[in-house]
DNA sequence: AATACTGTCAACCGCTACGGA
DNA sequence: CTCCGTAGCGGTTGACAGTAT
């Protein structure tokens, strides 16, 4: 069954005054990405008539800076984005889309609803940090797990544990952190040849590789992201393992 | 096991800004 | 200057999934 029939047979994509609403069916994505390789963004009140969606223009350009530009960033907001966040939010208030300016690959909707959710409520919930608190660790562990998940599915996609090694090695030399990875590699896993825990190594690889070159301050902006890590209680039992500088490694890609 | 509650996020709405005729 | 079409912004809503009770 196609998502178009699919929805249809749900009961999304209402139309109302001859626009469909709601939801975005694949197809229609489809179409939409067409129009853009063919006429490029802009005019997207022509959308509906060059590419035959019967979505309007506001609703078209909304799916297509939301959700469909090929140069958005997916996934959780890393704890560096979010002190940008702060940052900003404190600088100039609820000016979205400046905000995600300075956040490549972010849009203004995403940072909007990051700050809404994370920070609104806590801000507002003073008066019961029990609920706070537990609120917080609820999310830390969803989190955990989705980028987990997450980052399996694309391991799994990309990497060998084989290739994996060989990369650290012909990366040592430029990237100062790897000698150390690796070094961590070996400790947590030291009989793994592409085994039992591959779930771990990608976002161990992951975090390694997307660190900036980080001066001191940066490692700060990543700590005070982290949110009381000593609080969960959950199943953090790799990264309680690690002394604090491994822990840092560690924990930097969950986040 | 069932229900209520909460968090997340895609999508919509109303408004404003801007540029061209 | 005014009007109109278009693009963009910020606020809000609603569906869904996950979690707590």
């Amino acid at each position: 069954m196609s998502w178009g029939v699919m929805a249809d047979n749900l009961g999304w994509g209402v139309i109302e005054e001859g626009w469909r609403k709601g939801p975005w069916t694949a197809e229609e994505d489809s179409l939409l990405i067409e129009y853009v390789k063919l006429h490029g963004e802009g005019r997207w009140n022509s959308v509906s008539r060059l590419s035959g969606l019967k979505r309007n223009g506001k609703s078209s350009r909304l799916r297509w800076v939301n959700y469909l530009r090929p140069d958005l960033k997916r996934g959780q907001i890393t704890p560096h984005e979010e002190n940008i966040i702060l940052e900003l939010h404190a600088k100039w208030g609820n000016r979205w889309s400046t905000i995600a300016r300075s956040l490549p690959g972010r849009t203004d909707n995403e940072v909007k609803n990051y700050w809404r959710t994370h920070f609104k409520k806590r801000a507002n919930s003073k008066s019961s940090p029990d609920a706070n608190e537990k609120a917080k660790v609820r999310m830390l562990k969803r989190q955990q797990f989705q980028q987990k998940q997450q980052q399996q599915q694309q391991y799994m996609n990309q990497l060998d544990m084989k290739k994996f090694m060989s990369l650290l090695d012909e990366s040592e030399n430029r990237v100062p952190y790897l000698p150390q990875a690796k070094q961590d590699m070996v400790t947590l896993y030291p009989n793994n040849t592409a085994g039992e825990e591959q779930d771990f190594l990608y976002p161990l690889f992951n975090g390694y590789m997307s660190l900036p070159e980080a001066p001191n301050h940066e490692e700060n902006i990543l700590w005070d992201g982290l949110w009381n890590l000593d609080d969960i209680h959950g199943n953090w039992s790799m990264a309680c393992a690690a002394n604090k500088a491994g822990l840092h490694t560690l924990a930097t890609p969950f986040c």
